[in-house]
RNA sequence: GGGCGCGUAGCUCAGCGGGAGAGCACUACGUUGACAUCGUAGGGGUCGCUGGUUCAAUCCCAGCCGCGCCCA
């Protein structure tokens, strides 16, 4: 049945995933058989870890297609390849969207804070987490079935989860392992807290935003002094009531007499000492400042220096709470701020307010301002880990593409802060510590090994809590890729795929992942996690903005898909993937690709129409016409361009290199120049051209695979040779073509066609010679290569330049003809009476001023005796046969002028 | 304030030491059986500005102007 006229992708794109699933085609040498194969390198990539309430945005759709393209790509190019799948729990976002659907259902968190409100449930943390798996095999990972949609081809048979049994083992064992080493540790520091989730989070979730916020002058009196006063400025009115000092900078001259004394902390009527201390700027402000040291981090610092008191007050959800006077309890923070402004102002102790421009915290979840907290949390000794990080970046052992990232990298690594591990939330990994009765701490990977230690501690056995934190989710995404290989069992899938080849991720999640990727890896596998990081551009609006629901301007691959396949999302998005620089996307451009799919279907198509199937025994070195010479040779280089442009990163190449050679050469000119031969009554010729066009059409299949998998596979299905193929296009091989098909004669045989074609056609529509007319072709002053060249191609140029008959002619040259230059030789196309001849002078005059141009810019530069000695050779040599074509040209075009004049 | 990146055709972007390119948009013509999701031809650019290096600069260097992002 032949093709239909347009490709279909919903039609079949379903048939083609759910077949190469079927048939294993992505799996990986050990996936396949329990003994690697031994003949292929293995090639991997892990996934960067979906989150688990997740689904699939923009910027999946770019990340999954330029993986998905590297290990299509790999796979047929005969690696054992790997693409490990998966996803991370994403602790508080999961835990989030079940406790919003509990709370539909009036049930809330039993956190033992008391009883539950009225007409609430209360739910413990066993049953939660039931809850929390239940709710994943309903609705979580809708993400792994939207990357099939795009085609992508994981290795699903060994998809991970961060919270599955082999996974949680590998956070235990390498919490316990860090602990030992002293790189795991509990500190009381100050946090960065969420009120609204009620838990510590780390640095990197943490948004800066720019605010216009207000700078407060008050004035505190010192104590014993009637009228006396000290102002300070804050931006934050409603700490004041746990100041527990003023500070000032210790060569500040106005206030040197005043250190030492007391001032009375307004509204809490308690007595604070002022201080010396050189965090204060005598600057800014008005040189003191109040210090804070339980709700700032740089006040906390100044805290510890001089011992002060560290007051809290606020509850968990950053409320008022009973360390503040009794009008304050209870108030949320911003009101809180309001009553203390108002009670100042009332008592004549604001001084002044300024605008200030300031950035405020926020929790990039939960959206709302995060307080500075002073708890208990567990720290990962960053600094030390991050050394041979560091090093492993400097020494080349692992490498950035593009390599400027390297920099963000080094940035974050040598300035790095401990990193807080702990979160006060439910679903997670469970810190596998356990207390004693005297809160003595007994760190171990099970319940059983920590009361053993316990008993030896104690001398008996005692009765131990666990930890009730989990870790962060990234304290396990930094260890995925070797735990979805199985470690900390020694498995062969460990020793075969470790260190996976490369890590392609968005620069946005350098830190997160790629950073703790390396720590992680080096210290528990002695060896990077991945040979390459490539970071990809993040996929803006056609006006450059962020894609963000907010702003309405997001474009689902989802629906994308739907719309126009996903081969065009993806060859969309690979073309426009180049270095450096952030995409773009616009359906305009999308419907350009869309289009490009319609061209190759419609060339298969044809190519069906006309009996050219490929030959399994086809050599391309055998051909005898020079039109497939010609194609056979561009398609190798074609190849060579986009193995090296993927071998590079260089997404965007391959896929226009695949795209021009397809649309332009293929397409536009091979077809039609074939179209006689196919037409004609040379068998053999026939049969040749038949088969190199069934090769090339299997070449531009194989090469444009790992970009557009399905359209791909549907042709190689559709244009299968008589008996079938040996697979399918999936586990095809890579097309290597032997360099010895790439003739130069043929290609500057066809490459003259071309120009000829193109320039008497040019000469038409400018003259305004009807399309559809047919013109005799007489040529004058040709060399022997032309003349013969002239006979070979006859037919296709009449066809393909609408010429009735083709003459060669010596002396008499027609009346009112157009003329056309093509390197020696002259062409005349007999118009008859009509020829405009003011039109045809026009027209020859501006070429020839156009070539004089050209002619007097390379006299001037091979004039220059500076040019001719210092430019290499072949530099000046490439300039005068340049001079001398051009001056050819110009001879003949002013010839053809003179002859019009005659007229 | 520190760092990174970007300013090339109307738009979106490649190129990055030796003849300014692509896709889209635009103009004219065109349905000759693969394709109107098409074909043919065409118009359109002091390659942000100013200096410097070089025989030669859109490309390298410096400064400036404009824009974006990250970090403090």
């Amino acid at each position: 049945m032949p093709l239909q006229k347009n490709y279909q992708p919903s039609a079949v794109e379903a048939k083609h995933y759910a077949r190469w699933e079927e048939d294993a085609s992505f799996a990986c040498g050990l996936t396949k058989s329990n003994v690697p194969p031994a003949d292929s390198d293995p090639y991997t990539i892990v996934i960067p870890p979906p989150n688990v309430t997740g689904s699939l945005h923009m910027g999946h759709a770019l990340n999954n297609t330029l993986q998905d393209i590297l290990i299509r790509y790999s796979r047929m190019s005969g690696r054992d390849a790997l693409w490990q799948p998966g996803m991370d729990h994403a602790g508080i976002a999961t835990q989030m969207v079940v406790e919003r659907q509990l709370a539909e259902k009036n049930i809330e968190l039993d956190r033992g804070r008391g009883e539950a409100a009225e007409n609430k449930e209360l739910i413990n943390r066993s049953d939660f987490i039931d809850k929390v798996w239940e709710w994943k095999a309903e609705s979580g990972g809708t993400i792994v079935q939207q990357l099939r949609r795009l085609g992508a081809s994981c290795d699903w048979s060994r998809e991970r989860f961060t919270m599955d049994d082999g996974l949680s083992k590998a956070v235990r064992h390498v919490f316990v392992t860090l602990y030992n080493e002293g790189l795991i540790y509990r500190d009381k520091r100050l946090v960065n807290w969420d009120p609204k989730f009620h838990t510590a989070i780390s640095d990197l979730e943490v948004e800066q935003r720019e605010t216009n916020g207000s700078l407060w002058y008050f004035k505190y009196p010192i104590e014993g002094v009637e009228n006396q006063f000290i102002t300070v400025a804050t931006t934050r009115p409603e700490t004041m009531l746990g100041d527990t000092a003023v500070a000032v900078h210790p060569d500040d001259e106005r206030y040197k007499d005043l250190v030492g004394r007391n001032v009375i902390l307004p509204l809490a009527d308690r007595p604070i000492p002022i201080i010396a201390d050189e965090y204060s700027d005598p600057e800014k402000g008005s040189g003191a400042v109040k210090i804070t040291p339980a709700h700032d981090f740089n006040d906390f610092e100044v805290g510890k220096r001089h011992g002060l008191a560290m007051i809290n007050v606020f509850d968990v959800s950053a409320n008022m709470n009973d360390e503040v006077p009794q009008e304050f309890r209870g108030l949320d923070r911003f009101s809180a701020r309001d009553k203390v402004v108002a009670a100042l102002e009332t008592q004549g102790l604001l001084e002044k307010i300024e605008e200030n421009p300031m950035t405020v915290p926020y929790g990039d979840r939960s959206g709302v301002v995060i307080e500075p907290r002073l708890t208990d949390q567990w720290y990962v000794d960053a600094e030390t880990m991050a050394k041979p990080a560091i090093e492993a970046i400097e020494s080349g052992a692992t490498r950035f593409v593009p390599k400027h990232w390297e920099n963000t990298y080094f940035e974050w690594m040598r300035n790095i802060q401990p990193w807080c591990i702990s979160r006060q939330i439910w679903w997670g990994h469970q810190i596998p510590a356990w207390y004693g009765p005297d809160n003595e701490v007994f760190v171990a990977e099970t319940a059983d090994a920590a009361a053993k230690l316990a008993e030896e501690h104690y001398g008996k056995s005692v009765e131990l809590t666990q930890e009730d934190d989990v870790l962060d989710t990234w304290f396990s995404s930094a260890l995925w890729p070797f735990s979805t290989l199985g470690w900390p069992e020694e498995t062969p899938e460990v020793s075969r795929y470790y260190p996976t080849n490369v890590l392609v991720t968005g620069f946005d999640i350098i830190f997160f992942w790629v950073a703790r990727m390396m720590m992680m890896g080096l210290h528990f596998m002695k060896e990077v996690p991945f040979d390459t990081v490539y970071i990809h551009a993040l996929v803006r609006d056609e006006k450059g903005q962020k894609m963000s629901k907010s702003k309405g301007n997001v474009l689902d691959p989802l629906e994308l898909i739907d719309e126009y396949g996903a081969d065009t999302l993806r060859f969309t998005l690979t073309a426009m993937a180049a270095q450096g620089r952030d995409i773009r996307l616009s359906t305009g451009r999308i419907e350009g690709y869309r289009n490009f799919i319609t061209k190759l279907w419609n060339a298969a198509r044809y190519a069906e129409m006309n009996g050219c199937i490929s030959d399994p025994d086809f050599d391309p070195t055998s051909c005898t016409q020079t039109v497939n010479q010609w194609i056979v040779g561009s398609l190798a280089e074609t190849e060579q361009s986009v193995s090296r442009a993927f071998e590079e990163y260089r997404f965007n190449d391959a896929a226009n290199a695949i795209y021009q050679f397809t649309w332009h050469s293929f397409c536009d000119w091979y077809l039609e120049f074939t179209k006689p031969i196919l037409a004609g009554d040379d068998a053999a010729a026939m049969a040749e051209t038949r088969a190199t066009t069934g090769w090339i059409l299997d070449q531009i299949l194989l090469l444009l695979h790992p970009m557009a998998p399905f359209v791909t596979e549907e042709l190689w299905g559709e244009l299968a040779p008589e008996g079938g193929r040996d697979s399918n296009i999936i586990t095809a091989d890579w097309p290597k073509i032997p360099s010895a098909v790439v003739s130069s004669d043929a290609s500057e045989e066809m490459d003259w066609v071309v120009r000829l074609i193109s320039e008497i056609r040019t000469v038409r529509a400018e003259m305004n010679v009807p399309a559809g007319a047919k013109t005799d072709l007489l040529i004058k002053d040709y060399g022997a290569i032309t003349s013969s060249r002239l006979e070979q191609h006859a037919e296709l140029i009449q066809r393909m330049a609408r010429i009735e008959k083709i003459e060669l002619i010596s002396e008499d040259t027609p009346k009112g003809a157009v003329q056309a230059i093509v390197d020696e030789a002259t062409y005349f196309l007999p118009v008859g009476d009509v020829i405009d001849i003011a039109l045809e002078t026009e027209r020859l005059e501006k070429e020839i001023s156009k070539v004089e141009k050209e002619i007097a810019g390379l006299q001037k530069k091979l004039s220059n005796e500076k040019f001719t000695s210092r430019a290499p050779a072949e530099v000046v040599e490439e300039n005068r046969e340049r001079l001398a074509d051009y001056e050819r040209t110009r001879d003949k075009l002013a010839q053809a002028l003179e002859r019009l004049k005659s007229l």
